[in-house]
DNA sequence: CACGTTACCGACGCCTGTGTCAGTAAACTG
DNA sequence: CAGTTTACTGACACAGGCGTCGGTAACGTG
């Protein structure tokens, strides 16, 4: 067996225990999740924990900061404008979220979010400005170059952008709620969702598909 | 002030309960809501909650039987073939998601329901049955007769029609997480919602608006 | 190898929520 | 207006999670 003798890492700590937790939170909820369930997936004492994290909703914080806020500054930064067709753009973003969102375990962390975001109002207002100005700034951008090139029409740009997204949202929801007994096929819904959004805002009238 | 003494009422108790517990959850979520608050609202003493129920979990098991599983039922019934076009039914049919869901208390029971639902497995599945018999049957029917009068592209019909209802549930989960922050107006949602699905799948060149 | 520092730990006490139970009084019956 | 039934109640005991604190032993230093 492995050793039992305790190993002193203070550096890799915060990061195991934040592994940990994600894996506590996924398999119990945040309500039932304990102090004493993490430090035992993270292979530690309870109290090793409070050396790191004030408590239970600190380490959710550092959690969401570490896998919703961050990620998304990443996809914002590293968005080249390349003069590539706005509706490649666009898919490509789209299948980013897909793929980092959607079919991954950050779908834990939104349901628990969504669960109890009202307790975490810095929170909540940090990911919010994260998703205005990142996420949304981007489809803006996007959809305006569309405009502009003539690929969508300009009537468009009154859209709400949010509607764009939303198929994808559905999907999340669906897999959050209905994951275990009737899980979706996120790349057909991809799929169809871009087909629809595309010949929804396309210049010319829609072609079958692509 | 209104007598203190308590009135005996078998009957209005269990609906009683179940106004107070909305209230209760709305407020504190459901972790955190106790059966001691739910009969402070409801003006009754902590224990009879227990004759009726058999705690916390049931309490809110009815609650969304009552709130989620049966208005389905209703609008699944009355929603009746006429011969109006598929344009205009798909347009009511978004209209009364908008009015019933998005805008209600309801949103507040759909929180609960992401968070918690793994808890309440036969909840899960009669919603899923109800919102894929009656929400899904009935976009079905309308798309497909859609298409037969030629109002729609037939392609449209290999579409997952989950994505036809995705913005309308962007909305909701926008509005149960940022609402506080920054709430949506759901008619102008709604609006840019329907205007984009319908670009999406009508059969004609997009118009303007209507 | 001896010594000091400190990362780590489990037992302790506190607190909050939960479900029950024996008692109270409102309604009903004659 | 007695007597019976039963809807209703607050006090109780119990359980489990939470954060702390004194102690232990792993690591660094000479």
């Amino acid at each position: 067996m492995a050793d039992k003798r305790v190993k002193r890492r203070k550096e890799a700590r915060p990061a195991e225990i934040l592994d940990a937790a994600l894996a506590e939170f996924e398999e119990h909820g945040f309500a039932k999740a304990t102090p004493a369930g993490i430090a035992r997936r993270a292979g530690i004492g309870r109290a090793t924990i409070y050396l790191y994290f004030d408590g239970k909703d600190a380490v959710f914080e550092a959690l969401l900061r570490q896998r919703l806020i961050a990620p998304l500054e990443e996809i914002g930064a590293d968005m080249p404008t390349a003069d590539e067709s706005a509706e490649r753009m666009l898919r490509r973003v789209f299948g980013i979220f897909y793929e980092e969102v959607v079919g991954s375990r950050t779908a834990v962390l939104m349901r628990i979010l969504i669960a109890e975001g009202h307790r975490f109002p810095s929170i909540v207002e940090l990911y919010h400005r994260q998703i205005t100005e990142t996420g949304y700034g981007l489809l803006r951008r996007i959809v305006d170059r569309g405009i502009a090139r003539g690929e969508f029409r300009p009537d468009i740009a009154e859209l709400d952008l949010r509607v764009l997204v939303g198929p994808a949202m559905m999907t999340v929801l669906w897999q959050i709620v209905f994951g275990a007994l009737d899980p979706i096929d996120p790349k057909r819904m991809m799929a169809d969702h871009i087909k629809l959004v595309m010949d929804g805002i396309r210049m010319r009238s829609p072609q079958p598909l692509c």
